[in-house]
DNA sequence: TTGAAAGCGCTAACAG
DNA sequence: CTGTTAGCGCTTTCAA
């Protein structure tokens, strides 16, 4: 009845076999007469016994366990990573653990080496950079790792992302189309690839093609949340020549801008065009509903631990920079065409 | 160089000892002498040894690994809790290995199992109710299990927990301290120990002491998202005896809600008043902001994982049945007094 | 203060 | 189809 310290040794015993028979039976070994199998599986099932993975782990050298570094699982964008890394993991009959780097260097490292040590089969990466550092260690794994929302800077690491660039220039674009000629840009830190450098790269470049000069002015950058949203564009409103239309580097900052524009007495879309960025559950909890990219967290999620399973696998892969396609949902925050 | 495949035997011939006391010295045993301790310290360095926590976890039965079952990690509201929970794990050098249920029974009865399968120091355990089959799995466990958010319903088990009732009691007894002499009560599926059970207590109780009558119109069952927040208002605004003030179960629910009561036209508060619980982000992320039980997530969590480590070490506790303070934040979705 | 040796529970050849 | 036998890398007595 007790599920504990029984082991393949007991069963084997009970059963009146060798525990090499039980071990072929509870990995489901093709090569054992029905009949054994049958007594073993009764003793299995009399004896309650359950296989100690660590044991399993240290003598096959497999865990099946997978580690994640997530910056932050209480923010709404990595929790939805998470979910599809998960749902795809148990499909495979992997376990997370899972860590919150709170994009800090150190602690990425840190958390890296623990995951290491624990033996994990693979890792899956998300942060908003690759220090060296990391890059240093990650060349030192043992286990393939691989980038989730998270840009390889050239590296050869297997990733999965959007074209971060060419969606901010969509979304730029699309304002620009609607007769702005300034487009206000509020985001994260610039030293970020994703939220920075690439969404900047294509703003700027979706200015360019519409002729239009960039005014150092017009760009905000905040910390992807609410609050640093509503600040930036409290302080962009004050401005006599503030831009009309306003391109949001995340949800979470587009609502903030939203907000402060309503509260500021104006309307949204038809005294400001706002377009965010990720389309979070947030994207249709506001109104007007908000026009935003879309970025499939989830899939992107499911498409790195499925990359991984491949990996480990040796199954063979098509492309190991994987980039998810991106589209623009538009809703009300955006005037009809 | 290499971090892998060295192992602590290795590293005894390296500095010239015996792996007993290359095992010493990593865990910081304090019987040897420092210039030994010296010498094995540069072996490590040099071969840049990582102890397998594998190998660690079969000779010593312990893990530092707890496992956490969680209906679903892209839920804002859990995956807030499971922040505090990592935070306190890593702060007490433990790992974290992560499991969505969806809320299913057999789900749950299977994560468990897999999580003590991988031997696991202990358990934390998040869920709407406690199923039957479930407790019996608990009972048989060679370790300890917590639950976070989630009520033992009499079952001999550790919780956190703030008390539902009193704080459903509270949200609707300040609604019907505004003038209201009926109060809509919109949340999730009544078979939910907490947000079935208990806030329906709660309310039912308000109205009671406050000689009104319960209307089973005014209550209507929804799933706890924003989906169902609004469809839910959208159904009870076409009554011609639609309650003026609404008490929502969770914020996601509220912002329904109230998004429900605007697009019809009417104004919150000076309309319809409403009344979220969990004070989530959600609730400032709205206008007019949102009214709300402050159910402390994040420490609901460090609470829960702190009282596992305090079981793991034998340490004593004073309350296995920890009741965390509620209060009532008071925002714009209410009219001022 | 240090070393020798016996496991922890399981997998994986290798025989038979 | 089944059993024997080494380990996997580390902790932990027990002696010295």
């Amino acid at each position: 009845m007790n599920s504990n310290n029984v082991t393949i040794y007991d069963v084997a015993r009970e059963a009146g076999v060798s525990m090499a028979t039980v071990s072929r039976v509870v990995n489901g070994n093709p090569n054992v007469k029905p009949t054994t199998r049958k007594k073993v599986q009764d003793a299995i099932d009399r004896l309650g016994y359950r296989p100690n993975a660590v044991a399993r782990g240290l003598a096959s050298k497999k865990t099946t366990t997978v580690g994640v570094i997530v910056p932050d699982i209480s923010n709404i964008f990595f929790a939805d990573l998470a979910r599809g890394i998960e749902d795809v993991a148990t499909m495979y009959k992997y376990n997370i653990i899972l860590g919150n780097s709170d994009s800090s260097r150190d602690k990425e490292v840190h958390l890296l080496n623990t995951l290491l040590g624990k033996q994990v089969d693979g890792i899956i990466f998300m942060g908003g950079r690759l220090h060296e550092d990391l890059v240093e260690e990650f060349k030192k794994s043992p286990v393939p790792i691989v980038l989730a929302a998270t840009l390889n800077q050239g590296y050869d690491l297997p990733a999965v992302n959007i074209d971060y660039e060419q969606a901010a220039y969509d979304a730029t674009h699309m304002l620009i189309n609607h007769g702005h000629d300034r487009v206000g840009f509020i985001t994260g830190p610039l030293e970020q690839q994703i939220n920075g450098e690439k969404k900047f790269a294509g703003y700027r470049r979706a200015l360019e093609d519409a002729g239009l000069p960039f005014h150092e002015n017009d760009m905000i950058l905040g910390n992807y949340t609410y609050a640093s949203g509503l600040e930036a564009m409290q302080k962009m409103l004050q401005r006599d020549d503030c831009p009309k239309a306003i391109f949001a580097g995340t949800d979470e900052m587009a609502l903030g801008v939203i907000h402060a524009i309503q509260d500021a007495g104006y309307s949204v879309p038809n005294d400001f065009e706002v377009v965010g960025h990720d389309n979070t559950r947030l994207a249709t909890m506001i109104r007007p509903k908000l026009t935003t990219v879309v970025q499939p967290m989830y899939d992107i999620g499911a498409v790195a631990m499925r990359l991984l399973t491949k990996i480990l696998n040796a199954e063979e892969i098509e492309e190991k920079n994987v980039v998810l396609p991106h589209r623009i949902e538009r809703r009300d925050s955006l005037r009809q065409d």
